[in-house]
DNA sequence: CTCTTCGGTTTCAGATCGCAACCATACCTC
DNA sequence: GAGGTATGGTTGCGATCTGAAACCGAAGAG
């Protein structure tokens, strides 16, 4: 893999994810998608992407691929990297509800186990006080 | 435009600044670029491409074009639309961190304004607890 | 043993991308 | 204000990627 922009995390991470379908296939994985046959249902996607991404999101360490149940028909899981992308998909979920939609167009929202919203995704720094991006800055780390 | 899967929000998202290049242009946005040339060093973007993503990005309501300081030599700069996809990126600059690099690699970080490291974004429930993927789920929401 | 499902791979046309060249308008210097 | 340079694009073109559909072998199901 060569990098788009080697030192920055965020284009590392789009680079690994980053493409029309993958985060969707993570989004279905932790809704309980686990086959082919799963993903390429609730995703929409051709099959040849699909098999491609597939392979591409378990080279990269975000799915595994295992034998099922009957020992034969792989399925596939998210590794800890893979089930760490929540914040990802939660944070794009949230946005997308926000900006997305037209006031009372129907959607899908996120809940928590007793089905209360769960919360806005909101960066704060060290003190825990809300931070906006213009109260950051990025800096170096040296290797 | 017509979405990919039309009533979840991860989606849309994706189908608005999900390809390859639209969150790094939103990235350096963020981080003070303001015009053409600015979004095309940083990047490194073909310039043709750079053209078609800011007039995207302009359309879909994530930045605004302005006349320039001298009233010629646009600006563009996000909305707050655009300025709210900050918590996508701190999730994706965040996963980057913890999985996308080797151990004593060179890479960028996020400080707040003090200097301090940002912390994790962590996905939490409507008390307050931290929420896996798997403590939460997706419900349909009617129009 | 046949029928259907599943998990892919192959093929091919069309869309997208990146590079390089080109162009018009600022802006800068004298 | 003339000449040179930087800026903000657009155009052309070959290479890559994508999606729809057809195809294929192996696994269940009856």
């Amino acid at each position: 893999m060569d990098w788009t922009d080697p030192e920055c995390p965020v284009a590392r991470t789009v680079d690994l994810v980053g493409d029309r379908w993958s985060l969707l296939v993570v989004r279905d994985a932790m809704d309980g998608a686990r086959s082919f046959g799963d993903f390429q249902r609730r995703t929409g996607i051709a099959r040849n992407i699909l098999s491609d991404r597939l392979r591409k999101l378990t080279e990269r360490g975000v799915l595994v691929r295992g034998p099922g149940p009957t020992g034969k028909r792989p399925v596939y899981e998210l590794t800890p990297a893979g089930a760490d992308l929540f914040a990802v998909v939660v944070a794009l979920r949230q946005w997308g509800e926000r900006h997305a939609f037209a006031d009372g167009e129907a959607h899908s929202t996120l809940v928590d186990a007793e089905g209360r919203p769960v919360p806005p995704l909101v960066p704060v720094d060290a003190a825990g006080a809300a931070l906006p991006a213009g109260r950051s800055r990025v800096v170096h780390v040296e290797g």
